[in-house]
DNA sequence: CGATTTGTTGCAAACGATTGCAAATCGTAC
DNA sequence: GTACGATTTGCAATCGTTTGCAACAAATCG
C-alpha cells in the first residue's frame, strides 16, 4: 500500500490539488468551485462538486482557517481558580454549557472547552484568545480573576462572560444579580423568624461575595446576624467540609443561606443525618434552582437563576461584539421560587 | 494607529518573525528555542524566551497544526438521530460529558464539540474525522448511526465510542451490559408482582433496544407480557408523551422499566399528578442512576451506570489508540440499585 | 475586422510555524 | 597553521487552502 487509500483501495483524495489533477483544472478553480458562491462555469462547478463527493473529500479546515484568519469556533474557558479542584462535572457548569452548546450549534459554531487552572497558568486568558483556535471566548464564572479578565477585555472585544456585575467594569458580563438574589433570600428567612443565619460558600469568589454582601444588607436593617462558613465545591472535599460546619448547636432561629444549590442541598442531607428537621428546626435556602432542588425532600426553597436565558444572551451578544459593536452588560433579575425549606 | 497595537502603545509581536527580527535571529532559532528541547544555545535560548513573555508573544496554534498534522485537540460527537430535538442539555450527556472534559484535560488535550444530527448531514462523521481539526474522535451515543460508524472505523482507528456493544462490531465502544441491565430491572419488578410491564423509551436507538431486549428475555422467562411505548427525550415533548402514554387504566400487577431515569421521573411525576400510589399500585424501575434518582420521592430505584468510569475508560482507549493499538471494546456491568420504587 | 467587454481560469503569493539540511562558528588537538 | 569534530544557526521547503491579479478565450459592438 504506498500512499493512505480509502476502504475500496483507490488511493484517497486529500488535497484541492488531488482533486485538481483529477478534475484537470487548477486548485484554485477547485477551491472555487466548492465554496460555491464565486465565479465558477456552472459546468465545471457541477463537475467538481460530484468528483468531490465521489472521491469523498473533505477540505483540510486547519488550511483553511490559517488562511481565512477565521476558524467558526468558539472558546469556552472555564476558571477553576478559587477553588482548584473542582470538576467541570459541577451541575450549574454543566447546565449552562448545554444550553450554550445547543445556541452555538444553531448559529454554525463549533465550540471548543478549555478547563482552566489559574494558579498553574496565569497566562490562560491571552494565551487562549492569542492561540489563534477561536474566533471569540465565552468565560465561565469570574472565579476570582476578575482583574485578568479586565486586563484581557482591554485589547479584545469579542468576549463575554458568566458571572457577576460590578459598577464601571469593563467587560461584558450576563449574570444573576446576585446582590439582590442573597437580598430575596435573607429578607425570607427572616420572615420565616430567622435571627442569625450561616451564610455556606466561599466568598472569594465574586460571585459568592455579591450574595453574601447582599445577605449582609437584609440582615443589617433587620439587626441580624450572619456568619460566613467556607465551603468549596469540589466533590471530594464538599461532603467533609459541609459536615464540618454543620457540626455545631444549632438554636431556634438559626437558618442556612448556601451560595449554591449543590451546597444546601449537603446541607439538607447532613441535617437530616444529623435527626435535624427542616424546615421546623433550621430552615434553607439555596441559589440557582438546578433541576434537583424540586426533587429533594422536603423540596428545596432557593432563587433561581435562569440559565438557559443567560447562555442564549451570551451567544447572542457575543455574535454582536463578532461583528464589531460594543455591548452592554446583562443583568437578570433573580427570583425566589418558594418550596418547603425556607 | 498603524499595525495592532498591545494596550501599552507598543506594536504587537504576532508571528515568530516579528520576534526573530527582535531577537536578531532566524525565526527557525526562535521556533526552537521555545520549543524548548532543541539544540540551541542555552543562552539564546533564555534570551529568546525572556522576549517572547516580554511581548507577549503566542504563537498561532492552526499555523503549528498545520504543518505538525496534529492539533492536540479530541472532538467530540453527540449524534441526535434517533430524536433529533434532543438537546446536548440532557443530563446524561452533561455528566459524561463533564467526566470526558476532566480526563482529557488531564491529559493536555483541548476538547472539540459537535452536536450532530445525522438526518440533515449524511456526511457528519468522516466529515468531523477529515477536517483536520482534531486528533480522534470521541462519539456520546450511537443513536440509529450504528452502520455509518462501523464503515468509518474500518479506516480510521483513533475513534472510541458510547453505546452498546453487539456480537461481532468493528467500532471499539465503552458502554454497559444493556441487556443484561434490562433483565435486571425486569426479573426485580416480577419478583415484586408485576405480571404486565411497560417498557418506555425509543426503541430505534440501539442501547435502548437492548436494555428493552433484555427485559424480553426476563419477561419471556416467566411469562409476562412486555408493552413498548414510544417516549423521546426532547426536553420539549418528553413530558406531553410521558402522560399520552401514562393516560391509561392501571391494574395490580402493572408495572414500568424506564429506558432512562430521566423518562422514569417523569413518570413518576406524572401518576403523582394522577393520584396513582408508586410503588402500592405502579413500580417502576429506571435506567443510569442519575444524581436527580437518589433525590426523588420515593427515591427512584435504577440500574446504574458508572459514567465516570466509563468516561476515563474511553479516554485511556483512545489515547492507545492514537499510539496505533488496537483496543479491544469495554462492556461495564450494569448494577440493580434499590431504592424505593420498585 | 479590430477593439472592447464579459466570463473563466491559472499562477503564485500569502497565512505562520516547523524541520531537514547545509553552512557557519568555535574550540582544540596535531 | 591546518584539520577535525562538535555545537549553533540560517535557509528554504512544507503543511493545504484562499484570493488578488493577470491571462486567456469567447462574445459583443462599432
Amino acid at each position: 500500500m504506498s500512499a493512505k487509500e480509502t476502504p475500496r483501495g483507490r488511493p484517497a483524495v486529500r488535497t484541492l490539488s488531488d482533486l485538481a489533477r483529477i478534475a484537470g483544472v487548477s486548485a484554485g478553480t477547485v477551491s472555487r468551485a466548492l465554496a460555491g458562491n464565486s465565479l465558477v462555469n456552472t459546468d465545471t462547478r457541477e463537475r467538481i462538486v460530484a468528483l468531490a463527493r465521489e472521491h469523498g473529500f473533505r477540505p483540510n479546515k486547519m488550511a483553511s482557517s490559517l488562511r481565512r484568519q477565521k476558524t467558526d469556533v468558539i472558546g469556552i474557558a472555564i476558571p477553576l481558580g478559587h477553588d482548584r479542584r473542582q470538576q467541570i462535572s459541577d451541575t450549574f457548569f454543566m447546565t449552562l454549557l448545554g444550553h450554550l452548546a445547543d445556541a452555538l450549534t444553531e448559529r454554525g459554531y463549533d465550540l471548543m472547552l478549555r478547563r482552566v487552572i489559574p494558579e498553574r497558568d496565569e497566562d490562560w486568558l491571552d494565551r487562549f484568545i492569542g492561540s489563534g483556535l477561536v474566533d471569540g471566548v465565552l468565560v465561565i464564572g469570574q472565579s476570582d480573576q476578575f482583574d485578568r479578565i479586565e486586563d484581557a477585555a482591554d485589547g479584545y472585544l469579542p468576549m463575554v462572560v458568566w458571572g457577576n456585575h460590578a459598577e464601571g467594569q469593563r467587560h461584558c458580563v450576563v449574570g444573576t444579580d446576585n446582590r439582590l438574589g442573597g437580598r430575596l433570600a435573607t429578607e425570607r428567612l427572616i420572615a420565616g423568624g430567622a435571627r442569625h443565619i450561616y451564610f455556606l460558600g466561599d466568598t472569594s469568589a465574586v460571585e459568592f461575595a455579591a450574595r453574601y454582601a447582599g445577605a449582609l444588607d437584609a440582615a443589617g436593617r433587620f439587626g441580624v446576624t450572619v456568619t460566613p462558613l467556607t465551603s468549596h465545591l469540589s466533590s471530594d472535599r464538599l461532603e467533609a467540609e459541609v459536615a464540618a460546619n454543620l457540626d455545631r448547636p444549632f438554636v431556634p432561629g438559626d437558618a442556612i443561606f448556601a451560595a449554591t444549590d449543590t451546597l444546601a442541598i449537603a446541607s439538607l442531607a447532613r441535617l437530616k443525618a444529623l435527626g435535624i428537621s427542616v424546615p421546623d428546626e433550621v430552615r434553607i435556602i439555596g441559589f440557582d434552582d438546578l433541576p434537583l432542588a424540586a426533587q429533594t425532600s422536603p423540596p428545596l426553597t432557593t432563587v433561581r437563576q435562569d440559565i438557559r436565558a443567560g447562555a442564549f444572551a451570551m451567544v447572542d451578544l457575543l455574535i454582536r461584539r463578532l461583528s464589531g459593536e460594543e455591548t452592554e452588560s446583562i443583568v437578570m433579575p433573580p427570583r425566589l421560587v418558594v418550596r418547603q425549606t425556607g
